[in-house]
DNA sequence: GGAATAGTGTCTTTTAGACATTATCAA
DNA sequence: TTGATAATGTCTAAAAGACACTATTCC
């Protein structure tokens, strides 16, 4: 799995036989293939979970929404390809989660020619505003509930599918691991922390077994000792620890 | 997620403003890329957890145990290329779990190309004999834990870390859905199951309380009606259930 | 003061973990 | 008969679910 700092290793695996037999090797043999990377931006915004969307500048699928993304690079890692995308998309340098969600590749899911989609899925604090990118003439965060199944607003090519795949994941994910917190600001309260919960999945939860569950896992928060005067009421205030993982789950 | 039966759409983007984008359009502009499929085909063997390996037999890597796996073609999807592989490997063609693991492009992971790798993760039943295609010289299931760490046994390009982390999926799958029993042949005990779950991940597991554990969650298993006498005493026989997710999870 | 929310404590239910006992079959 | 394993039942510990209650702050 990948965690929000990538470390990439890129090993050259030609033996000694290997580099004569590749003097005769004809790259162009095989059937034109382009490989991209797609992301999954998700962020939680006034009790919505949204997905970064760009709306098309260019054929094909000019002014339909699409997930952002691009080509992968000759000099590439994939996971470079999509740090890199991320950053262009949002500005956003640490504290977001990128991690490889899944690759699309139907021979026709591009009419341009044979894409091979690896998508990337990553969570974001609510701060960041999007950038619109030079083949992208606009880029917004849009509720993903929004968009959920109906046909007026499908997105580009199989993102559907793909934001369905993240959003599952994503949904996954906050059940056995400390990711809920990549989508807040520090300092946050537990309420702030269930509410994430709760808007991602769509359900509510119980404030205090809630908080007596994030409290008794070891390094899910980490207590600032402040306290905050927030609307009625008080809350303590807490910054994001290093849970790897929830044992057991929340139940969702 | 890719379940055993495999649902395949296809479904073609072009707008009719894309049509006309694309007659100036040139595929060759992009560096050549290949994409292939390579499957870690798991199975439970004499209390081992083996993997389907082929001894290459032309280079790159001539000699080396590698993955089996294959180039995609040209109106293949990803899934029916990886389900073409696996009948291909092993010739089997039902009672398989086939998913796709993730997704691997290092720029120089294969010395010939940039060759991106979509790994699926296979699990199937111990039955089948392994089938030696035409640029492989031998096939064998070999135990995981011979092969990990050690370098003198190391695969061939980046097959080691994908093996790896075709294992850690199967070890977290098992905690969290009925796919224990795809390893099985049926019928089979629930000693057989437990012996599955002791074998995928290394660990004792107290026998009474795990059957009571699969016992209680519906749809894991179903049982025959029938006993075996097998070995010292005898026990009830079982077959595969419909399973989706275990919840609670089956404690690792 | 009233309303709304944060935090604390406790009771019940469920499930895992551990263990004892019986049943069955092979050597 | 003895030993190994399957199956059953029971006790304990841990965690979730539900609920009551107090504290604090804004209106």
């Amino acid at each position: 799995m990948m965690s929000t700092i990538l470390r990439v290793t890129v090993e050259d695996h030609a033996t000694d036989e290997d580099r004569g037999f590749l003097a005769g090797y004809d790259p162009r043999a095989f059937p034109p293939v382009a490989v991209t990377v797609d992301l999954v931006i998700l962020t939680v915004r006034d009790g919505e979970l949204c997905v970064l969307l760009i709306r098309r500048g260019e054929p094909p699928q000019r002014g339909r929404w699409a997930l952002p993304g691009g080509f992968v690079g000759p000099e590439e890692t994939l996971d470079e390809a999509a740090t890199r995308e991320l950053v262009e998309e949002t500005g956003i340098r640490a504290g977001a989660h990128l991690e490889q969600l899944a690759t699309f590749g139907a021979p026709k899911r591009d009419p341009r020619m044979r894409v091979v989609s690896v998508a990337y899925l990553a969570l974001v604090p609510d701060l960041p505003t999007p950038i619109a990118g030079t083949d992208a003439s606009e880029a917004r965060y849009r509720p993903v509930a929004e968009l959920a199944g109906s046909l007026a607003t499908a997105l580009a090519f199989d993102h559907d599918r793909i934001l369905a795949e993240g959003v599952e994941r994503a949904r996954g994910k906050l059940e056995y691991t400390g990711l809920a917190t990549t989508f807040l600001d520090e300092p946050f309260t537990i309420a702030d922390l269930r509410r994430v919960y709760e808007t991602v999945w769509g359900a509510r939860l119980h404030p205090a077994n809630f908080r007596r569950k994030v409290l008794a896992t070891p390094g899910f928060v980490v207590p600032t000792g402040e306290k905050l005067a927030t609307g009625r009421g008080w809350a303590e205030l807490y910054r994001r620890g290093t849970t790897a993982h929830l044992h057991p789950a929340i139940p969702r």
